[in-house]
DNA sequence: GTAGGGTTAG
């Protein structure tokens, strides 16, 4: 823990010069790790001539004749204490390898080219000589969870194989699947057939059904699976309800969970839950005097409204930046007997930060301090995120360290905050050395790990690099999803890589995502400018109803 | 599966 004079020090700081030297590399122990011991003669060149490619293959109709134009990349130029981590990485093959390739590997090359349908997935992994008691289908499945067609295609090739039948886990896992991809109607053919199996439909496959219709904006349907529970052999208990009220008010419809309350309340004993969950769906809608209401209405019926009700308003009201009414609501709780706990204090401390109100925000880490609460990891990643935003990340890797004393592990998150910060500030072998630090944690990188990286990446044309981050998390299982793809195809294209941004958005098409009609226009009008009407062509093609791009005089 | 997550363009 930061001593009091520490912190004093650290809010009265405002010199962004003192955010980063080279010393404080030594802070994380990497020193030794990435000093240029490189038995390669010359690394980057062995990077660039060995790497097993992960980016997508530039599509034929991409044409290169115009593309001279374009500024040249800054390939050629990798750090070469980072050139030398990336080939000796343990878990990414970047050389062609004498090895044989494992079955999931041979799988996930076959799944590389993007099907039709599940079914022609099928028929090309039976046309392989792999037998699913080769791999891990909760592998593939994971790795391929953003590409619908190749894991629904994996799972019936693997469900019709003798001698193996997928756990009820498994198809919740591809109820989600299907669910975050909006493929409704297989998603209820696959809940029949677990109705069938007997035992398979749980509360978690319910929630998941749930959870998926409401994102959907599907909220009536979301309802309706509530009503016919029963049927599917699942208990209409209030866990089951604050799930439902849970999804509709985090899918953004609060008037729906309120409906499906209003019908449901006298059949089902409620808990204190249910009414946080709609008060805070009323928070967030910024509905305070509805969620007033549904707070008197907790009290009628004899539950005491509790940190987390109060927490709800506080939330509301920092994100207006209203702190005068943060406060307010801080005397309410203390006038009631209801102390503010980690996630109250991470609320306003994170408010105070962004709001640029870096003093205020470190007064309220002193409070919560002196009221003998203890800092959990997702206050400690908040601390990390307003300091490196006001652009002392010093004070952040000085954070970081701390933590660890105190006893708090980083998790995701934490690692996530201090990488995104790196890329933020274009810090690139800092930001792969937590990358490295994080496997070494046994820190399970996720989707959010890996965004601003390759972000950064494109931004600074660093295609070897993004080649490498893609293997990367093809080894964790991270499938690239719908932002991601939208992130690559917009970072690619400012750095004016039309090519490979053109790669990723086919790919993503192929994949069944549809992209955002903003990210069509951008890439239409820099292929326009470029003169490559082939691929401009091809590109309104995969996605009709793009706009013509609009002239400027 | 009751509250804390940082995205986007201009």
């Amino acid at each position: 823990m930061l001593r009091k004079h520490q912190i004093l020090s650290l809010a009265s700081s405002s010199n962004p010069q003192r955010n980063l030297n080279v010393n404080s590399l030594k802070l994380f122990g990497f020193s030794p790790l990435f000093s240029s011991t490189s038995t390669s003669t010359n690394p980057s060149a062995s990077l660039d001539s060995s790497l097993t490619s992960e980016l997508p293959d530039i599509p034929s109709w991409v044409s290169k004749q115009n593309t001279g134009t374009q500024p040249s990349g800054d390939d050629d130029f990798v750090i070469p204490s980072l050139a030398t981590w990336i080939e000796n990485h343990p878990k990414v093959r970047l050389f062609p390898t004498k090895k044989p390739e494992t079955p999931v590997e041979k799988i996930t090359k076959i799944l590389k080219c993007p099907y039709p349908s599940p079914e022609i997935v099928v028929q090309a992994l039976n046309a392989s000589d792999l037998s699913v008691s080769d791999v891990s289908v909760d592998q593939l499945l994971k790795r391929f969870s953003n590409s619908w067609i190749s894991a629904y295609g994996v799972f019936i090739w693997a469900k019709t194989q003798s001698g193996y039948t997928h756990t009820p886990e498994l198809y919740n896992f591809m109820v989600d699947v299907l669910g975050k991809a909006k493929m409704f109607d297989l998603l209820l053919d696959l809940i029949e057939e677990m109705k069938q199996l007997k035992g398979y439909i749980n509360l978690d496959t319910i929630f998941k059904v749930m959870r998926r219709l409401a994102n959907a904006r599907r909220f009536s349907e979301a309802i309706e699976v509530f009503r016919r529970i029963e049927e599917l052999g699942v208990e209409k208990d209030v866990m089951a309800l604050n799930g439902l009220l849970d999804a509709l008010v985090k899918g953004d419809g609060v008037e729906h969970a309120c409906e499906a309350f209003v019908e449901l309340k006298e059949c089902i004993p409620l808990n204190s839950s249910t009414f946080n969950i709609l008060v805070h769906g009323f928070c967030k809608a910024r509905r305070l005097s509805d969620a007033r209401k549904i707070l008197n209405e907790m009290n009628e019926q004899g539950f005491q409204p509790c940190t987390v009700s109060f927490t709800c308003f506080i939330e509301a009201y920092c994100r207006e930046k209203d702190f005068r009414n943060v406060d307010a609501i801080l005397d309410e709780m203390k006038e009631k007997g209801c102390r503010p706990n980690a996630v109250t204090y991470t609320i306003i401390m994170h408010a105070r930060g962004k709001a640029g109100e870096i003093g205020k925000a470190l007064e309220v880490y002193e409070m919560m301090k002196k009221d003998s609460c203890l800092p959990d990891s997702s206050f400690y990643g908040s601390l990390i995120f307003i300091l490196s935003k006001a652009g002392r990340l010093k004070d952040a890797d000085e954070i970081f360290e701390d933590m660890v004393k105190q006893g708090v592990k980083p998790n995701a998150l934490t690692y996530n905050t201090m990488i995104s910060s790196s890329c933020g500030h274009s810090l690139e072998e800092k930001a792969l050395k937590l990358l490295k630090r994080m496997e070494e944690d046994s820190c399970k990188p996720d989707i959010s790990t890996y965004a601003p990286l390759l972000k950064m990446c494109c931004r600074k044309k660093r295609m070897k690099v993004l080649n490498f981050l893609l293997s990367h998390m093809l080894n964790n299982d991270v499938s690239i999803d719908h932002t991601t793809y939208t992130l690559l195809v917009r970072g690619l294209c400012n750095s004016g890589k039309l090519e490979q941004a053109c790669a990723f958005f086919e790919e993503m098409v192929l994949k069944g995502m549809i992209p955002k009609g903003s990210i069509c226009t951008m890439l239409v009008e820099k292929l326009e400018k470029e003169d490559m009407i082939e691929a401009k062509q091809k590109v309104q093609e995969l996605v009709p109803n793009v706009k013509e791009p609009k002239i400027t005089v």
